[in-house]
DNA sequence: CTGTCGCCTGGAGCGCGCTCCAGGTCAAGC
DNA sequence: GCTTGACCTGGAGCGCGCTCCAGGCGACAG
């Protein structure tokens, strides 16, 4: 249930440095920490760290990650802000996908091109 | 037949200041001059940047794309070569976007969550 | 003849997202 | 009691991919 930085960074693919940058610049409020000043993440911390992974890997920007955040810190009456602002993300994920299809169309036509040449 | 740089720039969609980068770095070497030494973009030279341009939207980095360029001044007989660079390109980009749709799971899963919260 | 425009060069600067560093504190193992 | 190791802090540094700047040049418009 309670985690240390570096099991917190091991299980959700992270840095330590990255954990601390994300608690520096307001994504990670709340954490715990022990008598000595260590953080302890709990379960929630974990999966909050991992949703915001989640979203940065898939293209968000920080920016957008801190209103986010912001969201979490005013409470439960923000889930449908925090629901919108993901439905905005998810849209964007489909334009990416799309966006890339695209590109693959292109150079798929390049790499039948280029094998039509080098078969003399 | 010839664009200036201006004309370049605005029908593949970068700044000259890219176009001029991407010569500096070795991306587009042997575009003509005129006699005052203004670049001279041919329809093949078009095409090339367009393909680059296309090659990093979709995620190559620079290092690839330099690769991808040499193989270009080498000559045609490294046309399996670019084919080849191309067609694991085309698999990164499965890749990518494969990655991406599991991202996007898991964003709607939340906002299933949020939703579901939101209407109290 | 004087703007203004589009372009030239070399090189500095920037925004993003980390990543690394110096210098320090405590806890546990030998 | 000393080392080792995981963690702490504030702040500097970095890699990527451009982007901007100063200073200059030739062509064409009024």
């Amino acid at each position: 249930m309670p985690y240390t930085p570096g099991e917190a960074a091991g299980r959700i693919g992270v840095s330590i440095d990255t954990i601390r940058y994300y608690e520096k610049i307001g994504l990670m409020n709340g954490v715990q920490r022990d008598s000595v000043g260590r953080r302890v993440f709990s379960d929630h911390d974990l999966s909050r760290l991992g949703l915001l992974r989640c979203l940065r890997d898939s293209g968000m920007p920080i920016a957008r990650l801190r209103r986010f955040a912001e969201l979490l810190e005013e409470g439960d009456h923000t889930a449908g802000q925090r629901a919108a602002l993901l439905e905005e993300h998810d849209r964007e994920i489909d334009e990416k996908v799309a966006q890339l299809r695209l590109e693959q169309k292109r150079v798929r036509e390049k790499i039948e091109w280029y094998r039509s040449v080098a078969e003399h």
